[in-house]
DNA sequence: CTCTAATCTGGAATAGTTCAAGTTTGGCAC
DNA sequence: GTGCCAAACTTGAACTATTCCAGATTAGAG
């Protein structure tokens, strides 16, 4: 598995580092953590990384591209692991948990505006609103 | 005018005040703008209204409908008068320009998601990301 | 093994936004 | 019109997520 990390970060030209090993550990077994919880992930393994590495680190492999920064309004970056496949992500409004969602309609940009304005549009982000399940229920118990 | 954005805040019965008005007539005037810019349009007719009562305005007027708040990854919050229509933007991403963009798919909510992993969706939202034709032909020039 | 640019550490700074306490004011009842 | 009071506003400080900076460390090419 490490090793699987070190092809990938060697495949887009970045060195090999215990941090970036780390975060990308951490990315692969969570989806759409925060900074901090990455950077509380990455210390479980080496204590002494610093907050500036983890966002240097993100800054670089969001860069090459081998994570995805997302930021529904309201909340601040999170990462994911899982790239390429271009799918979409549902938000609950009370609680912030973020769920994945294939892409609506085929494939990337897998939407067209009606009139790109004289805009070169390369992406078609999609943000689903509403209540996840746990809060739904929540707040019929009340 | 003034008695336009008069009715529309009693409409929701929301109390009439000087800076509520000066914040619809802002973003009557202007789309897409900051919060910061809304202070200075603001105190242009207003001078001593504090930006904390900008930020109270603005939060009651998205409460309660009246303007929406948008907030495109990596910018500070920006706010339009334009509701209710379920329309899209375009955000360029090396100057930070947004647009209009009509709904892709007929009305709100104008996406349905493959598998809406047990959340009730309320909201589609939209975000095309690409390059502005100003930063277009600048991009060309050099 | 050596060298050097890339990366990381520690600490301070910044922007945008929110919190808190006290003052003012819009809208209703009389 | 006058008085009341919750809503709205002012002032000023606090907070969070992120970035900047200067110096120390280190991965990996030669």
């Amino acid at each position: 598995m490490a090793s699987e990390f070190e092809a990938r970060l060697r495949a887009v030209s970045l060195r090999v580092t215990r941090p970036r090993l780390a975060v990308l550990a951490a990315l692969h077994d969570h989806a759409h953590v925060d900074t901090d919880t990455v950077i509380a992930l990455v210390r479980a393994e080496l204590p002494r990384v610093s907050h500036q590495a983890v966002y240097d680190v993100l800054r670089a492999l969001t860069d090459a591209g081998l994570v995805r920064r997302i930021e529904p309004a309201g909340t601040s970056a999170r990462y994911e692991a899982r790239v390429g496949d271009n799918h979409h992500h549902v938000v609950c409004r009370s609680c912030g948990a973020i769920a994945d969602v294939d892409c609506a309609v085929g494939h990337a940009p897998c939407l067209t505006a009606s009139d790109d304005q004289g805009f070169m549009i390369d992406e078609a982000e999609v943000v689903y609103w509403g209540t996840c399940p746990d809060c739904a229920t929540r707040r019929i118990d009340q």
